[in-house]
RNA sequence: GCCAGCGUAGCUCAAUUGGUAGAGCAACUGACUUGUAAUCAGUAGGUUGCGGGUUCGAGUCCCAUCGCUGGCUCCA
């Protein structure tokens, strides 16, 4: 393999294989991953060094596709259009700009309110900044020269900024022809770096994201080294809008979302299956995995929401109610109402761990602004259970409840990543419990070696959690699963067990969900599967069709049939061509058609069309009856008349 | 709740500078009787989210309100 001669700035030459990527050498010449990021690519047998070095760093080279280079590339990208932005709306002061994962924004406070068309505006002037290929030159100041610098330039929010970095801090900005900002860094070294890059979308944003601060004005944009990836990226987020299960969840009649009930989703026939069908496989599971099941009251007294402490913890997302000139609400959690049932018996340490599910439709006053289809909604359905334990028990269990919500995902074929929650401020409880309930969900985490990522401070009130997240369309995450322990309810409700030395004890408690909510879950099922569920919880399984009139009683056999054999089944026996009905059961995504004509009556056959593999052939009733039973059965996320057909062929 | 944008037939969208709402698909009726992604013809369908205002005249402009979208905040 012929080697890549790489001269260093100093002069020094080094020998590469070729093929050694940009970040390996950058790594071997530095001997470590520098803090300064410089996009470049190897090409051919030399290195263009012409964006090679910074001042105060040996030679670091990333590539776009390393999660540095493009955080550096995105960063630029974020100067570059607050710099636009600044030459346009001279008076604009700027807050915070960053890349972040499919791109960048900037957050700016100005008296002109931007409108889209100011998008295409600020882009133009962009360009013209890529053009002019100004170098990023970064300097150091000290303190009072930093604070100086920014509030010359009219800066307010830099200067907090500063106000707010530590002591020893170092305070560095990044120049760029006549613009300056106070950055920390990690940029490429000219503004003609910036190949490809688009303007997406306004939004408000506080500062520092406190909402008692002032909105600022929020631009995102992303950008990229080459025009066929930003086009790639720009079609990915047209594909994604095809599958939002906004969209699909109305064209397939899963469920609507009505103007009468704002974030109170009415669940349709179609999506009453799929609902079900969740539900029946979340019984199966959580009975294999030794839970029993309760229902608790929707509607509660006042009394028992102070004892829980949601009265004053959760009040404002509560809706509360009178009855006969007392106070009640409706719940916005299961908790409660599982301690009350805890309660009617006297425990025993033996019926440990004692695992109570609940279905539970629970409604929270969410801010009309935060709702988002199913995935964020005023009523909805957790499948929830406490769990009753002695403290030894706590690792095991939670290992157990980790492994569920796995397994749960896998039947999905979801990819999921865990966070770890911990003490809110406003929590309840002491010191010590926080200290223990914390260490016992990281213990079990480290003990099964998840990888999980540390979320300060979002804990729920009274106790520490661990989150599940799975993905949209968008790549956006939402919480689904959570497994939290909870030392508070316990205490409030005076849950009581006998140990086996005969003496009152507190049992300890676990809240936790695996689907999270079910009307979210089916929101990122519709986004996963892009509506097309797999057999098993698809609302018509088969979609049966005739040739002609003279076929339906035909069809009428084959249908009972199915239905015997407990198969959703629909019959579309309209006096229309073949190719019609094929095209409207393919875009109800219906997984499988059964197409009946002349030669299946005289060959006593169907003729078998998948939604996924497109005509797989005929064959008898029985033998299709049977694949399909066995499809469903295994819960499977693909077709197995595949691979039938593999098999024949 | 906050910032910005949007709201026209069941769906997707039209409607010059304000001039009196239109198309495709779906639906319905009829003809066609069809072999793997759209047969043809006809019919019907809208107080332009709701409520005010400006104007001779408002889907177009203004105000208010509800809802939706993208974010912020919050969270399953």
């Amino acid at each position: 393999m012929a080697d890549v001669k790489i001269t260093l700035k100093d002069g020094s030459v080094k020998v590469y294989p070729k093929g050694t990527t940009v970040y390996e050498i950058a790594k071997d010449i530095s001997g470590r991953l520098a803090k300064e990021a410089i996009v470049g690519e190897v090409n051919g047998t030399t290195v263009d060094l012409s964006y090679e070095v910074n001042e105060d760093c040996s030679l670091n080279i990333y590539k776009f596709e390393d999660e540095e280079g493009a955080h550096a590339f995105r960063h630029t990208s974020s100067h570059i259009m607050a710099q636009a932005v600044k030459r346009l709306w001279p008076e604009t002061k700027l807050a915070i700009g960053p890349a972040i994962d499919d791109g960048f924004y900037y957050d700016f406070d100005t008296d002109h309110t931007f409108v889209p068309e100011d998008l295409e505006k600020i882009e133009a002037e962009m360009k013209k900044i890529v053009k002019e290929d100004l170098s990023l030159e970064r300097f150091e100041l000290p303190r009072d020269e930093a604070l100086k610098l920014m509030a010359e330039k009219g800066e307010d929010y830099k200067v907090e900024l500063i106000n707010d970095l530590p002591e020893d801090a170092v305070i560095s900005f990044y120049r760029q022809g006549d613009f300056v900002d106070l950055c920390a860094g990690c940029h490429v070294q000219s503004t003609k770096k910036i190949k490809s890059f688009k303007l997406l979308n306004l939004a408000g944003a506080y500062w520092r994201g406190n909402e008692n601060n002032k909105m600022l004005q929020r631009i995102y944009g992303t950008s990229f080294p080459k025009a066929s990836l930003l086009d790639q990226h720009l079609e990915m987020l047209e594909e994604a809008k095809k599958r939002d299960h906004r969209k699909l969840g109305k064209e397939l009649k899963l469920f609507a979302l009505m103007e009468e009930g704002p974030g109170f989703p009415f669940f349709l026939p179609n999506g009453m299956v799929v609902k079900n069908e969740l539900l029946n496989y979340w019984r199966e599971v959580h009975k294999e995995a030794g839970y029993v099941e309760i229902e608790t009251p929707i509607i509660l007294n006042r009394e028992l929401w102070q004892t829980s402490g949601h009265w004053y913890h959760y009040k404002e997302n509560m809706y509360a109610l009178k009855i006969d000139d007392e106070d009640y609400a409706i719940k916005p959690m299961n908790c409660p109402g599982g301690m009350l049932s805890y309660k009617t018996e006297l425990r025993s340490y033996k019926d440990f761990p004692l695992r109570m599910a609940e279905i539970g439709r629970v409604h929270r006053h969410e801010l009309s602004g935060a709702l988002h289809g199913l995935m964020r909604v005023r009523a909805f359905t957790q499948d929830d259970a406490h769990i009753f334990m002695l403290p030894e028990q706590i690792k095991d269990e939670i290992k157990n409840v980790c492994h569920l919500i796995d397994s749960i995902y896998e039947t999905f074929g979801f990819s999921y990543h865990v966070e770890l929650s911990t003490r809110p401020e406003d929590s309840m409880g002491t010191d010590e419990e926080w200290a223990y309930t914390e260490a016992a969900l990281e213990g079990a985490l480290k003990e099964l070696g998840l990888d999980y990522r540390i979320n300060a401070g979002d804990g729920a009130f009274y106790g520490p959690k661990i989150d599940f997240h799975l993905k949209d369309s968008l790549n956006r995450t939402w919480q689904c699963g959570t497994i939290q322990l909870d030392m508070q309810l316990p205490q409030r409700f005076d849950l009581t067990y006998i140990g086996s030395d005969g003496e009152k004890h507190r049992p300890i408690m676990i809240h936790r969900v695996a689907f999270g909510s079910i009307e979210r879950f089916l929101g990122i099922l519709i986004e996963e599967f892009a509506g097309k569920f797999p057999t098993w919880l698809a609302p018509v399984q088969v979609k049966l069709m005739t040739i002609a009139d003279r076929h339906i009683d035909y069809a009428k056999e084959i249908e009972a049939k199915l239905n015997a054999a407990g198969l959703r089944v629909s019959l579309d026996d309209r006096a229309e061509k073949i190719g019609k009905k094929i095209r409207e059961a393919q875009m109800e995504k219906n997984p499988y058609m059964l197409i009946l004509g002349d030669k299946d009556i005289d060959n006593q056959t169907v003729s078998v069309r998948s939604r996924d593999l497109g005509e797989v052939g005929a064959m008898s009733v029985d033998v299709f009856v049977e694949t399909i039973l066995k499809e469903i059965k295994d819960r499977s996320k693909v077709a197995l008349f595949q691979a039938k057909a593999a098999k024949e062929a």
